[in-house]
DNA sequence: CAGCTTTGTCGACCATCGGTCAACAAGAGC
DNA sequence: GCTCTTGTTGACCGATGGTCGACAAAGCTG
């Protein structure tokens, strides 16, 4: 009798609501050890209804992202202003601080990241479009060499790698490993025979 | 009627099979797309009795990767004779040698790598013991220092990133990207406030 | 308040996955 | 030809991601 069998909630906000807690959970745990049925049990709702308003848990699971890129997006904009050294630094620096604030889903992220086909390819486009923007304000003009885009696209993994290091040891400070992130990016232009026309850190 | 429903194969001769093409189907599919019946299949066995000869895929794929594990210690097991750079410059050149031969292999290696927790965690040993012995060379009593360690640990993901660009646009020389690598790793090196005290390369 | 309609919601189902098991049958030895 | 070892298999399990017809909650109409 009386008391309903489940709650009817407005589409918006259901939707909103599974975006919310689709976050928390899948910034705390790998992807591939959450399932379906069990974020549905821990909303408290049926898995079909998770299917009625996501296509997919690959397509859940990048909407659910879209807010964290947005903030990456925001927080890494270069500052027009400023040098390009400088526009590098507070980038790289304003990443490392969002890393620091979400070490566990970063690890996450990167570590489930690449085996599930299109969040790798997620992750894989904003590496290439990192690259395209270091290279381009390497080479404003024309296409990069060869070996200076080998070596922007390995510093970016160097850069992921020393950051799960950096999150799983915790014993160097931030600015520290923001240093050292520049100076090996500049070492391997240097290198890869690209002279980068910045002023030298120091 | 006669013909038998099936072929029985002495035990060493059905396990020699069973990892000859079980090698062959590994190295050129992705680990998840490769599932244990499509793989009997493929064979021409049931999938029970691939679970008999081997406890579990993960299991299947390490064994298979035997051969090629064993390949990359001994090619790059580096010759006590020589100096330190030199010792480095060889076991670089012998590792890229055995990506290029096996590109294809290599890079399903390691984009399923990541998403298989097993074999993130192989991959993972590995990465950890080349490290090591890097950091033993310059670090030969005592531990090293945490920026070498997280300069070090970032350069092997370089290297896989830039393994990876290399294998796709195929547009510079085994050669350049060697020198381009020992370069970042220096220059990596220099910047975390590690003197290699190498001779300069050169 | 009754009845109708809309649509948010769910239980039951599907194919496939990695993995297990009792039981069949191929082939060597007598 | 018979037996016995053991290589081999079909059928099964619990989980997964994903689908679908049907129920029922709530807004609308009388």
């Amino acid at each position: 009798m009386g008391a309903p069998a489940y709650r009817r909630l407005d589409v918006d906000e259901r939707r909103r609501q599974l975006l919310e807690r689709g976050a928390e959970l899948f910034t705390s745990h790998p992807y591939e050890e959450l399932s379906m049925n069990r974020i549905a049990r821990e909303v408290g709702i049926s898995k079909a209804l998770l299917y009625h308003y996501f296509p997919s848990k690959q397509a859940y699971f990048e909407e659910t992202l879209n807010a964290w890129a947005e903030q990456l997006r925001e927080r890494t904009e270069p500052d027009p202003g400023l040098s390009p050294l400088e526009q590098l630094t507070s980038s790289l620096d304003a990443f490392l601080a969002l890393v620091e604030e979400n070490a566990v889903a970063y690890r996450n992220l990167i570590r489930s990241a690449a085996g599930v086909a299109e969040i790798r390819e997620l992750i894989e486009e904003v590496r290439r479009k990192t690259a395209a923007r270091i290279l381009d304000g390497l080479y404003p003009e024309g296409e990069a060499p060869p070996k200076a885009r080998t070596a922007v696209s390995g510093w970016l993994w160097f850069m992921d790698g020393a950051c799960l290091n950096w999150i799983e040891h915790r014993d160097i400070e931030r600015g520290e490993l923001r240093d050292l992130l520049l100076g090996v990016l500049m070492g391997s232009l240097l290198a890869a025979g690209a002279a980068p026309d910045l002023p030298p850190a120091g």
